[in-house]
DNA sequence: AACATTAATGAAAGCGCTTTCATTGTTTGT
DNA sequence: ACAAACAATGAAAGCGCTTTCATTAATGTT
């Protein structure tokens, strides 16, 4: 492997001048620019990034901790991030924090020992004042579905709420007026979210929130199921789930009880996983943009800590989309 | 951030008895080794890992290129090696190939660039030849689903033609003598492996394959789709997919035509994708065990390249496994 | 032509570690 | 008690770069 020295004694410069040519951010005379770029080309030189970055105390890391790295749902957004990284010469280094806060405060940990310049985080566990502890330790994160008042122009949100809303706008706009839902966990923002917004859509249709018509659920498919089963002694024509996983539960629930989907049930998820085009009925949904906020999120590290300026302008706040497919039927 | 010198200082040694504590691979008075130790904790130092590997020339990184980061497909193989590199401290830097030759390359010589220690690749484009010079470059990696006969050691590869076996098996257990196959695109290594197993399987039941009752896909779902249209000009009570993809491809297209699933059709696929769970019916189908491939070759790493043995003994050929759900009726 | 500016370059000091080699202090054998 | 062997340590070189600072060369000004 050559070195630094080597291109400079070919090209007959200093190994200042050839630095200076790499990092292309002082002048260097055409002549000696030529001079080392075709030494380069001739030693095949590769410049040892790990030597950069003890010089340079830059590592061109970028850490990632997602909540889970299996799932497709994340999976999705890293490929987003690391490929945006990429094309800007960053190394992505990934790990889960599998929705522990001591596993999460783990991830950051690990990150950190790994001398990442900025982290990409998409966290549920770990508490805001440790986030705001981290900001102030001057470790540059921005923050993917969670927002912090304090450091809110780090921080790619998704509008919980209006999705919420057009879900439950999705079947109203059907004809239905016996709505149930099965929500998230309290305890979870996204779902007191999404049930806010389930709740305006069915206020501004002038109906009316009936506690007997709602199962809080677990955000996986057994709640859904679950969920139905409770449900069922109820009447109602439509079933908004906070979930894609829990409405394939609930529709499982629902043939067991002997209705024929979607004429005798119409059902949304929310978040368009994959398997929402292989259900059947296919599901009626809501997409997250979490590709793009993926996005965002690294472009905000590259603007921010690499001076690296796309002309897009960062924003902050993303809105959710209706995916129809074939799960809610008319309502006449 | 603490240096080793302030460390050496505190504890009143010199810089390189720190060092030797930290390693620990050389013999270091016990007197000695509590004043590092306590003076580390004091300074809350954390050594500096670019500078460690400048100097000892190993990065602890492991770079791992898979053909897609989304799909649930490798993102949980991903998520096992991530793991597994983690609990020893090395770091996985991971990027995508997109089963595209020249874009595989570039991940690799990306991966090289970031002067990993080792490599994990799931390439299905790369040329053998690409990949025998990569090992005479003294690069170790280790291979996920592809094997070359001269360098079988650090190949991970699933017994494809067992699996092909396995899924007609199935069928055929249930009764089924006409049987139709859409398989996946010839260039693939493991479609042509399904592909012989499936026909062992017939030839074990006495059964010939008929070149009407096949077709060949292209592993997505469009291909499905085709492929059942094309076959349903013949007489077949089952019909096995090279991927689930087709499967629920065709199970779309045998609705169509106005077929009751399973009852009048029996499905198999190939892969258990997440999403197999949640058709309708759900669908039999076979699983490779790519978690365990990942977690093999992350210790085949370990072992070569750290030195870092676990008891457990490494294997190169893993068996997939049927799955079975409610896709396939008994044939009487 | 003499001087002041500016541009291009090189020498050398780090960055924070690992590791070799020489040195010191300590034990063992006789 | 004295040499021989060994264990523990420190001094210092080096890993391959970046960057500061001083120097030299080139250009402009009067």
């Amino acid at each position: 492997m050559a070195t630094i020295y080597q291109v400079a004694e070919l090209a007959g410069v200093s190994l200042a001048t050839v630095s200076r040519v790499m990092n292309g951010n002082v002048k260097v005379s055409d002549k000696s620019r030529v001079k080392v770029q075709s030494a380069m080309k001739e030693l095949g030189y590769q410049p040892n990034i790990i030597a950069q970055s003890l010089a340079s105390n830059r590592t061109n890391r970028v850490g990632v901790l997602v909540s889970e790295l299996s799932g497709p749902f994340f999976s999705y957004m890293l490929a987003v991030v690391e490929s945006a990284l990429r094309e800007e010469g960053k190394h992505a280094i990934i790990t889960a924090g599998h929705s522990d806060v001591a596993k999460e405060e783990d991830g950051i940990e690990f990150l950190l020992g790994c001398r990442c310049d900025a982290l990409i985080l998409h966290i549920d566990a770990v508490s805001d004042e440790y986030l705001l502890k981290l900001k102030e330790r001057k470790v540059p994160f921005s923050l993917i579905n969670h927002r912090i008042a304090d450091i809110a122009d780090c921080c790619f949100t998704v509008d919980n709420e209006q999705g919420g809303y057009l879900a439950a706008k999705a079947v109203i706009d059907s004809g239905h007026t016996r709505i149930a839902y099965i929500s998230g966990p309290e305890f979870k923002e996204d779902a007191r979210m999404r049930l806010d917004g389930h709740k305006r859509a069915l206020a501004e249709a002038g109906l009316v929130f009936e506690d007997a018509l709602h199962y809080r659920g677990n955000y996986n498919e057994n709640g859904g199921k679950i969920g139905f089963d409770k449900l069922s002694e109820q009447k109602f024509t439509a079933l908004v789930c906070a979930n894609d996983e829990m409405a394939t539960g609930a529709m499982y629930s629902a043939r067991k009880h002997g209705l024929d989907l979607p004429h005798d049930l119409s059902i949304v998820g929310y978040d368009d996983q994959v398997f929402a085009r292989y259900t059947y009925p296919t599901l009626t949904t809501i997409k997250n943009p979490i590709a793009e906020m993926g996005s965002m999120a690294a472009k905000w590290v590259l603007k921010e800590v690499y001076n690296i300026n796309t002309s897009e302008i960062i924003h902050n706040t993303f809105e959710p989309k209706l995916i129809i497919r074939n799960s809610i039927e008319e309502n006449i």
